[in-house]
DNA sequence: GTCTATACAGCGATAGAC
DNA sequence: GTCTATCGCTGTATAGAC
């Protein structure tokens, strides 16, 4: 059912700009263009059920584009930078933020275990990474911490300061620090 | 009228744990003690007028606590170790999240001008600081974009992730990379 | 200034015709 | 499967008693 799917993206964008609170079931029948009606015949749980809907979407996505390069055989420099081009396409460059991390900031969190798996498993594949470029765990962690933060970070400064273009600057330097972390050998502060 | 200043911050609790839209005047009501029509009394523009004292009261606090003491004639090094200190306290290590930042991901962000001139003026002190501790301005500029972003992210993080701790350990190292820009005197990598 | 009562619009959700 | 009509409820906001 390819109609679902693309049903839950125009979903998504609908929760995206307005939070779970503010996303309306009238905004969403205008967005996809089915009536009330039709959305409860593809979501039966309603309002919830798209959310959690949408949030599987991208984390799905995020999966197949992101995770999985991160945990495959490429050299681990190599994944990082993939890694990070993929997020700047999926995030338009600063002209789009991160769902997940709008619903993280309010009480949709509770709501969504999604919310703390999305972040978990890209932290972790991320470390992995780090470690297999020949990183401690413990440092390995915390760039992945820095990266992972930096970047949701990013994205609500571009959007507070109405300059997009702060998202790829910021997401430049991430990748400069991921890459250090490549090359270095030893190290541990 | 201290009373009104007590109001607003716990109407501010509210904003910050449900969001623009999910605050409701019930919610506030029951937080502040107030009944519906009390709060029309200090807030004669209801729910918007609630809003924006509510971030004129964070905004004044960050000015008071953290911009003036960047601005000051303390020394560089100084003033942002004191500006971290501030803002951990502030954000109680991780488990308070940014209402500024949660109402910038979301359409709060056009309605609150504030949100806007909240992120400006802090990244300009904190870059005036790093100038004055001998960077360039285009140094400064990104090395303040870093740091906002990535508190602004660990915030996020944290509460995505539930772990407050994260919030300590990233910020430690958005501290030491802020100091090493301190030190060292020319660079451009 | 505080409360309770209320107006009325919009919410999520459901029913039922087609 | 799609729509429209409607339910019951909660939302913001106001009126008016005290």
């Amino acid at each position: 059912m390819g109609d679902r799917a693309s049903a839950i993206a125009k979903l998504a964008e609908v929760f995206r700009e307005r939070g779970y609170e503010g996303a309306s079931l009238a905004l969403m029948s205008r967005a996809t263009g089915l009536g009330k009606g039709s959305l409860y015949n593809y979501f039966p749980g309603g309002k919830d059920e798209m959310a959690d809907a949408v949030i599987d979407q991208i984390s799905g996505w995020f999966e197949e584009e992101v995770f999985t390069s991160l945990r495959s055989d490429l050299v681990p420099a190599d994944a990082i930078m993939l890694m990070i081009e993929r997020v700047d396409t999926y995030f338009r460059s600063g002209r789009r933020t991160c769902l997940v991390g709008n619903f993280a900031l309010g009480d949709s969190r509770d709501r969504f275990s999604q919310v703390n798996a999305y972040f978990e498993v890209w932290k972790e594949a991320l470390a992995q990474t780090l470690v297999r470029a020949g990183r401690s765990k413990v440092d390995a962690d915390a760039a992945a911490e820095d990266a992972i933060a930096g970047i949701q970070g990013a994205l609500v400064a571009a959007r507070a300061l109405n300059d997009p273009e702060l998202f790829g600057r910021v997401l430049r330097r991430i990748e400069r620090r991921l890459m250090d972390q490549c090359l270095a050998i030893h190290a541990r502060i």
